[in-house]
DNA sequence: TTCGTACAATTTGAGGCCGAACGACATCTG
DNA sequence: CAGATGTCGTTCGGCCTCAAATTGTACGAA
C-alpha cells in the first residue's frame, strides 16, 4: 500500500532533512490526508457517474448547487461551489450551451445574473443525484455512521479556522510587507 | 456562517427534490466537507507562504515529493504528488525553466527520466517547508494531537476503499456498457 | 534479428482555475 | 443631481488538469 506507508515514511525523511527542526506530525499527517483523500474521492465519482453524463466535477457542483438552492444569484453559487467568481462564468457558460442551465438578469437591479436549471437540467440532476449519493456512500464505507459524523465535524473545524481566522493570519504572516500579488493573471493596460 | 450550516440545510432540500427517496446523510457531508476543507486549507496555504514564492499549490508538492524522496522517476513522482503523468510533464518543465528542477535520463533504461532539484531547489525548500508546516499547524488548530490522529485515520480508511474497491466497484457499475470516453482530450489522427 | 508486446514520457485538445483589471450599474454624499 | 465610492459579473493571462494518441525504448520469442 503506498498510501499510507508513504506519509509516515515521508515524515520521516522530511525530519531527517530539516536536521532536529521539530515537524508538526500530526497536522501535517491529516493535512496529507485531506487532499489524499478529496482527490480520491473526486477521482472515482467523475469516473463512475460523472463521466457517463459528459459532466466534469465543477461542472456537477454547479449544478447541484442551482438545483437545491433554486434560482440564486452568480456570487452566492460561486461562493457555495467553492469556486471563483471567474471560474464560475466560464463553467456556466459551458453547462447553457449544453442546455442544462439557464441565465436571466435580475429584475430590479442590473449588476445580477440568476442562474436556474432548464428543465432538462432538472431531470439530469433527479436522475444522477441518486447515483451521486450511492457512490458518496460507497467511498465512506469502511466508516460507520458516528465515524463519518465525527470526521466531517473535524473537517469542519478546519474549515471554521481557515475562515475565521485565516485573513487575520495571513495579514499577520506578512507583517506590513506587500501582498506579493500572483505572477500570472491580467496585466494593466498602460 | 454559511459553512455548516448549508450543508445541514442543503440535504433537507435535496431530500425535499428526491421525493421521499432516502439519502445517504452522514456520507454525503463527509463527502461534502473532504472537499470543503481541502480548497479551504490549499487556498490558505498558497495565500500565505506559496504566494511569496510564486509557487502554485501543485508546483510545491512536486518539489517537496522530490525534495523528501530524493532524485525519482517521473511515474513516481506523479503518482505521490496525485497528479497525472501528462501534468507533471508541463509542471515540471515550469519548474526546471525558474532552475529549481533538474531532468536526467535514466542510466539503463533510455525510457525512464529522473527528477531531482538543483542546489537553487533545495535551498528554497529548506526556507519553505518549516513556514509550510507551520500553517499546516494554523489550519489544523482547533484539533488536539489525537484529533487530528483520528480524523486522518478516517480519511485513510476513505482512501484505502477508493484504492482497493474503486476499480472493481466502477466496473461493476458499468456492467458490460462501453467506457464511455472522455469528451475532451487528444482525436484519433485518421 | 526482426517482430511483437509492453511500458515510458510527451503531445494535444478541451476545459477548469485563480485573481487582477475592467466596464456597467447602484447607491451614498455633498 | 453630480461625482465619488462600492459591488456585480465578465474578461484576460498564465497555469493546471485529464485522458487519449503518439513517440520512443526495452525485451522476449520466433
Amino acid at each position: 500500500m503506498p498510501g499510507q506507508r508513504s506519509i509516515t515514511e515521508a515524515e520521516k525523511l522530511a525530519e531527517a532533512k530539516l536536521g532536529g527542526i521539530p515537524l508538526h506530525r500530526e497536522q501535517m499527517a491529516v493535512v496529507a490526508n485531506i487532499h489524499r483523500a478529496a482527490s480520491a474521492v473526486r477521482q472515482h465519482l467523475e469516473n463512475s457517474v460523472l463521466r457517463g453524463a459528459d459532466l466534469t466535477w465543477t461542472a456537477f457542483v454547479v449544478l447541484w448547487v442551482v438545483w437545491v438552492w433554486g434560482e440564486s444569484e452568480t456570487r452566492h453559487v460561486a461562493e457555495e461551489a467553492g469556486i471563483s467568481k471567474g471560474t464560475l462564468t466560464g463553467v456556466a457558460r459551458t453547462l447553457e450551451g449544453r442546455g442544462l442551465l439557464q441565465r436571466a438578469g435580475h429584475p430590479t437591479d442590473g449588476r445580477l445574473v440568476l442562474l436556474s436549471l432548464t428543465e432538462e437540467g432538472e431531470a439530469l440532476m433527479r436522475r444522477l443525484f441518486p447515483a451521486f449519493n450511492e457512490e458518496e456512500a460507497f467511498v465512506a464505507g469502511r466508516l460507520s455512521d458516528e465515524e463519518c459524523r465525527s470526521v466531517a465535524e473535524g473537517l469542519r473545524r478546519v474549515v471554521l479556522q481557515v475562515e475565521e481566522r485565516g485573513e487575520e493570519r495571513r495579514l499577520a504572516l506578512l507583517d506590513g510587507a506587500e501582498p506579493a500579488p500572483r505572477r500570472s493573471g491580467r496585466r494593466p493596460r498602460a
